[in-house]
DNA sequence: ATAAAATCAATCGCACGCGATTAAATTTTG
DNA sequence: CAAAATTTAATCGCGTGCGATTGATTTTAT
C-alpha cells in the first residue's frame, strides 16, 4: 500500500494538526496570560463576561462549547481571584448568574494588547487566516448540530 | 468601538474556532475509539507506533508535540493493554524503546475503519479539507519553529 | 581524565475536559 | 393539581497536557 493512500498515517489524518495547533497556539499564549494570571480557558471565559456581563453557567457554556463540570471549578477560580461573582438567579434558582466585577472589568485593559502580541508571533498570512477561520466555523458547525 | 474591531471579542479570534474545532472533533472519535478502548491521544501514539514500531519517548513525542510528562504515564496504560512494550535502551540507558506488540499490530486490523467513519459524520468539502490540512501544517510549521 | 553541560524519562502539582451521576428547581403532562 | 419529565449546576473519576524538577546517563569541554 503506497504511504499517502495508509489511512492510519499520523500525516494522512486532518484532525491531528488541529489538535496539535490548538495546543500549540494556546501555549503561545501562556507567556502573555501569565502577566495576567488566566490560564487560556480562563481568558475566554473572561472575553465572554466582558462581552456579556451577566449570564448563567450554561450560556457561558454555550459560548465556550464547555459544560459545568468544566465550569464550575473555573469560574469558582476566577471568583477567588476577584474576576467575577456568583449567584442563584432569583428568577429560577436552578440558575446560577455569573457576573463581571469592577476588577474583572479593568483586567480587560491589560489583555487588550493580547491579540496583537499573539499575531505577531504567529506569522501567518492575513488572506490564510481569513480562510482559516471560515473553514473552522463551518467544520464546527458542522461538527455540532448534528 | 464598532464591533468587529474589538480586539477582545470571541469571534475575532483565531485561536478560539481552533480550540473549540479540536475539542469537537476529537468527541467525534469517542464513540468509534471507544470500541477499541482507547483514548484520542492513544490513538495517535498507536499511529505513530503502527508506522515505526520501535522507537524512544523523546521520538513519539516529537512526532505528537507530547513530552514525556505526559506520554509515560499514557504509555505504561498501552503497556498495560499489552498494545507496546517499554524497555530501556541497551546503547543508551537513558532513552526508553517503546515498541508495538503483536496484539498492537492486530489492533491496526480494528482502527482501520475509523478514519472513513469520521470523514463520514464530518461534512467537509475535500477541497476545503486540503485547504484546511495545509494551512493548519503551515501554522503549526510557525508556532513551533521559533 | 575529569568536570561541566546536555539529554532523557520520570515524577509532581495544577488545571482543564468530559462522561456519568446527583440533587434541586421548574415545566410539562395526564 | 399531582406525577413525570426536563433543566440546571455541582460533583466524581479518569485521562490528558504542561511547567518545573529530579536523577541517571551520556556528551562536551577543559
Amino acid at each position: 500500500m503506497p504511504e499517502q493512500f495508509n489511512p492510519l498515517k499520523l500525516e494522512n489524518q486532518l484532525c491531528f494538526p488541529l489538535y496539535a495547533c490548538a495546543k500549540e497556539i494556546v501555549k503561545a499564549y501562556k507567556p502573555y496570560l501569565d502577566e495576567l494570571d488566566l490560564t487560556y480557558t480562563q481568558y475566554i471565559t473572561m472575553m465572554v463576561m466582558w462581552e456579556h456581563k451577566e449570564l448563567r453557567v450554561k450560556d457561558v457554556g454555550k459560548y465556550l462549547y464547555l459544560d459545568s463540570s468544566t465550569l464550575t471549578p473555573l469560574l469558582k477560580r476566577l471568583e477567588e481571584k476577584g474576576y467575577v461573582t456568583r449567584k442563584r438567579s432569583a428568577e429560577d434558582e436552578r440558575g446560577l448568574l455569573v457576573s463581571i466585577t469592577d476588577s474583572g472589568e479593568a483586567l480587560r485593559d491589560r489583555a487588550l494588547t493580547i491579540p496583537q502580541k499573539l499575531s505577531a508571533c504567529v506569522n501567518l498570512e492575513p488572506e490564510k487566516a481569513q480562510t482559516l477561520y471560515k473553514i473552522l466555523y463551518e467544520l464546527l458547525s458542522e461538527l455540532t448540530t448534528e
